[in-house]
RNA sequence: GGGGACGUAGUUCAGUUGGUUAGAACGCUGCCCUGUCACGGCAGAGGCCGCGGGUUCGAGUCCCGUCGUCCCCGCCA
């Protein structure tokens, strides 16, 4: 193979296949890139040597695919190419034999610019021939090899499930595949094998998993595929901690198949104090904390700045951002995201000088360096009670709506801003130490329902077959606000890897969260009934988790975009580039699934 | 559904206040070159300035619409 040489091969005789990255032609001698899969090796054409071979050699183009066949030989001392590693060898051809020839390309593999995306989604195949797409495909299959070995190793089978199924109206959209049999009824792709798996620990597979693809026809996001894949398992009997062993052990195979040794176990974290400190459910711990800094104000200073007394004075750190210009801090105003009433003071300066008391109690409590930026998000005093009306559904709970608000406002901001300035504080840089490179996190003990405020109902947080907490079954029907789920979440850097849970195994409890939902039985019946059934026929106690493989990947390789770790991705509006999907269909193939099209205008 | 950015040669981009013949680099074609490795040198070809409308004596440049790509919000149990 092309990348394969060594010096010790010098005087064999082989055959190079590949395509031709770069030619440089001097005249009677002409170097050839050879590439393929494995790397690049220099081809040497000289006319004083094979006459023949160097003028056949001289129609060589860009990407033509050849044969040579020739002896290695170890290059003089001077001409040894240090930055590749076949630099000390080179092949002399004594054979060409062009294989396949090639028009000029849009763009070529070993251009050193990037061509822009439209570009390279729509020439795919000639996209993938370059070296980051070969090695993030290369590093996706070593990843997903791993794990397969590891869960096999931890006594898992892999199981298929359908992709033809059936729609369940809860979560997001489905896409839907139309049946010609049954003419007017769908199958619906899989968001997730959720049921199935069950179903299998209800048929006594009781570690199963699967690597798997999904479908949700929502829309896109650099981290967000309409097809996706998930690391998906279930498991009979376990504690959320035994779940979360496996998955540890999976992803320590995972990382290290990409050369990256992982401490476990992971740290943990109550949903709560991940909002209370983060503003979010998935916090990036590269970044630091929130610090409340309510305290560090007196109660005349919060009048002043109109800051609501009830609500947190959130200061948000961002280490070694430097100082900003007039035109650096109004550029953050719109990064800031206003949740219910939630205001931002982006010039801590001004603070500082009008409450220098204040000012400096909030450097001391943040421990803020000189050059930190400092930034506060609070509740606006006008607001009043609005925002945390204390007759909100989840006005009990330990974090309020109202405090909610200002927390996932701050969250926000404290991304954005750690992406605004990455190349000043340098976080985001690999430091090649995993345990700095790679902040894992499993958050645990979520709300079992959010408030749905436009339907003015709870919805389940996670999903309806989540279990709730031992303790709390007895608020299901009198408080569901405060009921915790067992549900947990593994987050890495920021970003949401895998969420799974314990599942209900009883039919009764099963029932009485359709009902806190808002389902009649009717309902429940008419969309879970199989399901529902099942349960009563001997379920053993079950839960597990599904990890989304496409986004290891991607934080694996550095990208930022899932886009760079799946072959072939769609755009933002759904289509592929390169198929030109998805396409209108024949009338006759409409007519004989009993399909009529109205189109929008 | 909403907001933002972008669209000029095969590709990546520049194009001033609206003003003569729209430029560069890489790629492409031809010629020269025996140690290059992002080879070098000389010459050359290559443009519906995304598309449609408008303003103007005059539009790549201003306005409206539309299409496409990207990012974000909503959405993603």
């Amino acid at each position: 193979m092309c990348g394969a040489l060594r010096p010790s091969d010098a005087g064999k005789k082989v055959v190079l296949m590949g395509w031709v990255n770069r030619r440089r032609d001097l005249g009677s001698i002409i170097f050839v890139d050879l590439r393929d899969r494995t790397g690049v090796t220099q081809v040497v054409f000289n006319r004083e040597l094979n006459a023949a071979v160097h003028d056949k050699a001289e129609d060589l183009r860009n990407e033509f695919v050849i044969a040579a066949i020739g002896t290695v030989k170890k290059r003089d001392a001077d001409t040894i190419n240090p930055n590749i590693p076949t630099g000390e060898v080179e092949l002399v051809t004594e054979e060409l034999r062009i294989l396949n020839v090639s028009k000029q390309l849009p763009f070529l593999p070993s251009d050193t610019v990037l061509a822009n995306e439209e570009m390279r989604l729509k020439y795919r195949y000639i996209d993938l021939r370059r070296d980051a797409m070969q090695f993030n495909i290369e590093l996706r299959h070593k990843v997903a090899l791993a794990i397969r070995d590891n869960l096999a190793s931890q006594g898992f089978f892999e199981i298929e499930t359908p992709f033809m199924t059936r729609s369940t109206p809860e979560g997001a959209r489905d896409y839907l595949v139309p049946s010609r049999v049954q003419p007017g009824s769908f199958y619906a792709l899989p968001q997730s094998p959720q049921l199935f798996k069950q179903i299998l620990m209800i048929s006594g597979f009781d570690k199963y998993f699967q690597i798997v693809r999904c479908f949700r026809d929502e829309d896109l996001r650099a981290d967000r595929q309409p097809e996706f894949t998930q690391i998906d398992l279930e498991m009979s009997y376990p504690q959320p901690e035994r779940v979360w062993e496996v998955v540890e052990g999976f992803l320590t195979a995972a990382f290290k198949a990409a050369g990256h040794e992982i401490k476990t176990p992971f740290p943990r974290m109550d949903y709560d104090d991940a909002i209370r400190q983060y503003g979010i459910d998935k916090p990036d711990l590269r970044l630091p904390a929130f610090t409340d800094v309510r305290d560090c104000f007196t109660p005349a200073d919060l009048e002043q700045l109109a800051i609501n007394k009830d609500l947190p004075v959130i200061a948000i750190r961002t280490p070694g951002v430097g100082e900003l210009s007039r035109k650096e801090r109004d550029d953050i105003k719109p990064l800031f995201v206003s949740k219910g009433g939630a205001r931002v003071f982006e010039d801590f300066k001004r603070i500082e000088n009008k409450f220098a008391e204040a000012g400096a109690k909030v450097r001391q409590k943040t421990g803020a360096a000189a050059d930190d930026l400092l930034v506060l998000v609070v509740g606006s005093a006008q607001a009043g009670k609005t925002p945390g009306r204390d007759d909100h559904p989840a006005a009990k709970r330990k974090v309020t709506p109202a405090e909610l608000a200002i927390y996932a406002s701050a969250g926000i901001l404290r991304v954005a801003l750690a992406q605004k300035y990455a190349d000043r504080h340098g976080i985001f840089q690999k430091s090649g130490d995993p345990g700095k490179d790679f902040r894992f996190l499993w958050v645990t003990n979520f709300p079992m329902f959010e408030y749905d405020e436009a339907d003015r109902r709870w919805v389940a947080a996670h999903h309806p077959f989540t279990s709730p907490h031992d303790e709390d079954m007895d608020k299901l029907e009198s408080d569901p606000a405060m009921v915790r789920a067992l549900a947990y979440d593994v987050v890495l850097n920021g970003t949401e890897l895998g969420s799974g849970s314990v599942r209900i195994h009883r039919q009764d409890i099963q029932r009485k969260i359709f009902h806190a939902l808002g389902m009649t039985e009717e309902e429940a019946r008419s969309r879970f009934g199989f399901f529902l059934e099942a349960l009563e026929y001997g379920t053993p106690p079950h839960g597990g988790i599904a990890l989304g493989l496409d986004r290891i990947v991607m934080i694996l390789a550095g990208a930022d975009s899932l886009r760079e770790v799946i072959p072939f991705p769609k755009t933002a509006a759904a289509k592929d580039l390169m198929v030109e999907a998805p396409t209108p269909v024949a009338e006759g193939q409409l007519r004989e699934l009993g399909i009529g099209v109205v189109v929008k205008k």
